[in-house]
Formats: structure tokens, sequence, C-alpha cells
DNA sequence: ATTTTATTGATATTGATTTTCAATTTCAAT
DNA sequence: ATTGAAATTGAAAATCAATATCAATAAAAT
């Protein structure tokens, strides 16, 4: 379980267990979501309308270094974070109408890549891979649109 | 020739060619390179002392507006412009140890991607891929101070 | 309960990008 | 060559997300 795993990290770097953390981890670990520091500090404030926007900052890096959130930041250009489930590598596609983002994975391409790097002797500890464009939903809508 | 080319759009858009465009566009466009905006100002101040961060600014942004030049967001978070040398399109590895930027083009990969979006009945129109890691040089530079 | 030290939240700062605006330059029409 | 309307310039200011600061507060070890 989570909570736990996070409370060993913790204790382990002399960090607290607050109840803003506790909030926080509560909030965000389970969903499936990309979130912005501002849209999560959105959702809190309504649990805890004390808090404050550095300590969602903070505890978002804090979840970052831990190990269980990614930061994400695509083309817009804002720092997203989102929860790590499991050890699952995957990719984007963002919707540039709706701003839908469809999560994908394929091995095929990753071991692709691998041999373009190898190719150029390049040594890839991280890639980026984006597809940007429609949405199912939002190409229907623009297909009846044009009619 | 680029500079008759571009002499056209300005026409056309009712733009003007001023001298720091005209230096700008001659430095720049012939160069294989990735510049950020305060990178080509430091070079061009040595050519024109005037000239304006502004204007260089401007500038680039003409040159993408005019289809003469891309824009280019990496790792780092600064915005880079390259000239369009045809209508290649490509791709990047950045060294994050020298920062050395290595241009690949892959058909294969290309295809895979379009494939991929397909099953997800996504419509791509542009994607991003990048790769980070070490380049040749830097990794055997590594792996002798390992020793 | 006391003490130590991490954390919080309001606010200030940073740094890249973008805008503003008065002065200047371009260029088409005299 | 001169003019004048309109685009452009450069300095400075505004923007905006991200990050740092710091006095007040809260966690947890003793
Ligand atoms: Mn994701
Ligand atoms: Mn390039
Ligand atoms: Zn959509
Ligand atoms: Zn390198």
């Amino acid at each position: 379980m989570k909570e736990q795993e996070l409370k060993d990290y913790l204790k382990e770097k002399g960090l607290r267990l607050t109840h803003q953390r506790e909030n926080i981890i509560k909030h965000f670990c389970d969903k499936n979501k990309h979130y912005t520091v501002e849209e999560l500090y959105e959702e809190m404030k309504k649990e805890m309308p004390g808090i404050g926007f550095a300590t969602v900052y903070r505890t978002l890096q804090l979840l970052v270094a831990a190990g269980f959130a990614l930061e994400r930041r695509f083309k817009d250009d804002v720092t997203r974070f989102e929860p790590l489930h499991k050890n699952d590598h995957h990719d984007h596609m963002i919707c540039i109408e709706c701003g839908r983002i469809i999560e994908f994975e394929n091995k095929k391409l990753e071991r692709l890549k691998d041999g373009v790097a190898k190719k150029h002797n390049f040594c890839i500890l991280l890639h980026k891979l984006e597809f940007y464009g429609y949405c199912e939903k939002c190409r229907n809508k623009k297909i009846k649109g044009k009619k």
C-alpha cells in the first residue's frame, strides 16, 4: 500500500508526515490524471481551505523524488504531474482541440528507438515521444462541422 | 535563393526589409545550428552593435511564420530556432553532458508511429521525438573516467 | 511538556518570453 | 529627391510559471 511505502520514505529521509502531505497524497496518488500544480491546488483547497500553493508544489516534487510520481511537460509548457502506478513506461498523444491525453505503449517502437540510438552510438537514458493532433471525438466533430 | 523568397514573402505581407532583418537572415539561414534567441543576439551584436534583443526575437518569429525556420524546445526549456533547409523532417538526440544535438531520421519509426495513432483513431498533425543521454564522445569519456 | 528541526503559507524573486511605445526607418507615391 | 503613411526598432516594462525566502507553526523525539 502506497501510504506505508511513503511513510517509510519520509522516515528514511528525516522528513515529516504532515496533514497537508497526507491529504495531497490521498487525493493524488490513486488518480489517473496529469495534474498541473494549479489544478491540484484548486482541488486541494476544497478539502483544506488554508493550504498553500507552495505546499502542493513542494509535495509534488517530493513525490517525484520518492518515485511515486512523474513530471511531464507537453507543448503547452506547463509542468504536469502524474501518479506512477506500476513501473509502466508509456508515451502520450495529446488532442490539440480538447486537451485529452491518451496514453500508449508500443514495444516495437521502443525497440526501434534503441536501434536508431545504437546506430549513432548514442546511449539513451530517457526519451520523449508525443503525438499532437485530434482525438477521435474531436476529429468526428470537425468532419460534421465541415458539411 | 533564400533572399529572394524572403523578399517576396515580405512584400506579399506588406512587411519591410530592414538592415536588421537582412543581416539576421544572412547570418542565420545558412547555418546548421539550433539557436536560442540569446545566442543569435550575441552573434548579431558583433555585426550590428546597436541591434536589440527584441528585434532578433521578432525576426526569428517572422522566419518561422514565413516557413524558413522551425521552433524547437528541448528539455532545458529554452526555445531554439533552426533554419529549415529542405522539407526534411527530422528528430533529435540530445547529449545531457555536452549539449550536442544529433539529428536523425527514420522512415520505419515514422511508419510505426502512424500505425500506433491509427490504432487509437488519433489524427496526428505533428509529433515530438527526442532522445536524451550520452553522445559517443561523452560516453567514452565517462568509461575512461571510471577506471 | 520541552526541545529540536522540518514544514507551512504568504510573499518576493527569478528568468525566459512577450508586449509596449516613442523615435526612427522604410518605401511607394509624388 | 521629398514626402508621408505605416511598419519597425530598441529600451524598458509586463507577463507568467517556477522557485526561493523567511517568520510562524507543527511534528516527533526526548
Ligand atoms: Mn501519462
Ligand atoms: Mn534540428
Ligand atoms: Zn479531442
Ligand atoms: Zn556529449
